[in-house]
DNA sequence: GCAACACCGTTATTTCTTTCACAAGTCGTT
DNA sequence: AACGACTTGTGAAAGAAATAACGGTGTTGC
């Protein structure tokens, strides 16, 4: 199992979309160049980490000038998949899944709900969003037919689990888990989690009276 | 600036509350006892691991035996602040701003919301999840009135620095941001980004089909 | 009471990340 | 065409984090 691209360490791949979205502003801003210097300067990160990360995926700076914004920002998009739609699948039409569903964030950068489930009867059949909700049942069916490698769950905390094994089990390869639990998935499935509550629980910590210093992330 | 705890890497405290939310749900299932290795099962660490982010904190384990559960709990909580009530605010009050007023997981937890704000007049007084919506001019009058650490901030990309810088001025503390920027913030304050799409956009790398291994979080 | 086992806390080791430092290339000016 | 001001890409060094290893202690079963 020889692999081509020497393995890149997943700290960097997290870093990529930091640089994508601020390269988009400053080319929205009119800025045609950019060296790491001001890159870092933006992002508050050291020049030699953005030259590092990128030097990772090849060379798309020039020396003594910097990086052409357009043309970075479209390597990165190649690297990273953004230049094509990715349709997904939401699971879990509460509260929660209704807001995912209107986020108006999600499509302007190629994810498109085009499936919602539920497993509430009483939900089924609902239309949110321009979506008709669909029994859980339907699941391997919609799959199946379209071509969907995205799931997004937004299920209660019991249910999580096993609505993620069953999306695994059909061939789903990515998981955008809102449920406050920390699922277990094969190796191959790409997970993440998005959890406010733990990141309140651990800014708690550096509030208390004895930490005066910060925690970043 | 001698600091008596031997400075705990900012990793250790992130992963504190996965234990938490684990032993609480041990401690539900009616678990007394558990070991390193069980719990490190559970969450896919390593045992060791476990063991070495706890003894930044103390010794609260018991050889030959584990940790028992209700008392690691109640130290954890002491450790990341969790045995109090801890009152926030919200900045911005669209669609996921009332999706996050109204979502049930803060306040078991200790994060009551106590006021909401925002810019738009449309929105200002009107009722959401039991709270008046107050203008951004009554900041500064309410967080010197109310002891309020946190803030959430829910409102359009290009006006989270300035509500930000706001928030700072008026002495909050940590302040959880859902607007898809990287804001700046001194030293002395907590952020902690929500982001989606930043993570179904490091997600998407792997899901080309160059990549078929995984990449948890 | 004793042997066999289980498990913590901590030190040592390995692995992973970040930062440093510099040769080499680019540009604008004189 | 030569100089000075910049800036990249990268190998080497430093720093941080994860893992392994083990002494020491408590537990269990007989």
């Amino acid at each position: 199992m020889a692999s081509d691209t020497p393995q890149v360490p997943e700290v960097v791949v997290l870093r990529l979309p930091l640089y994508v979205r601020a390269l988009t502003q400053m080319s929205e801003d009119g800025t045609n160049v950019v060296s790491s210097q001001q890159l870092g300067a933006r992002l508050q990160m050291t020049p030699a980490q953005i030259r590092k990360d990128l030097s990772y995926f090849g060379r798309f700076g020039k020396q003594g000038r910097g990086y052409n914004v357009q043309f970075l920002l479209s390597e990165l998009g190649q690297i990273l998949g953004l230049n094509r739609k990715w349709p997904a699948c939401l699971v879990g039409v509460g509260r929660l899944g209704r807001a995912i569903i209107n986020y108006p964030g999600f499509a302007p950068e190629g994810f498109h709900i085009v499936a919602a489930f539920d497993s509430d009867q009483d939900q089924v059949g609902d239309i949110i969003g321009g979506l008709k909700v669909m029994p859980m049942a339907h699941l391997r069916n919609t799959l199946e037919r379209v071509e969907i490698a995205i799931a997004i769950v937004a299920v209660p905390a019991q249910e999580a689990q096993s609505v993620i094994d069953d999306l695994v089990e059909n061939e789903v390869r990515g998981i955008l888990n809102y449920a406050p639990v920390a699922p277990q998935v094969p190796m191959d499935v790409v997970l993440r989690n998005i959890d406010p509550v733990l990141s309140l629980q651990s800014m708690t910590y550096y509030l208390l009276d004895e930490h005066q210093d910060s925690g970043q992330d």
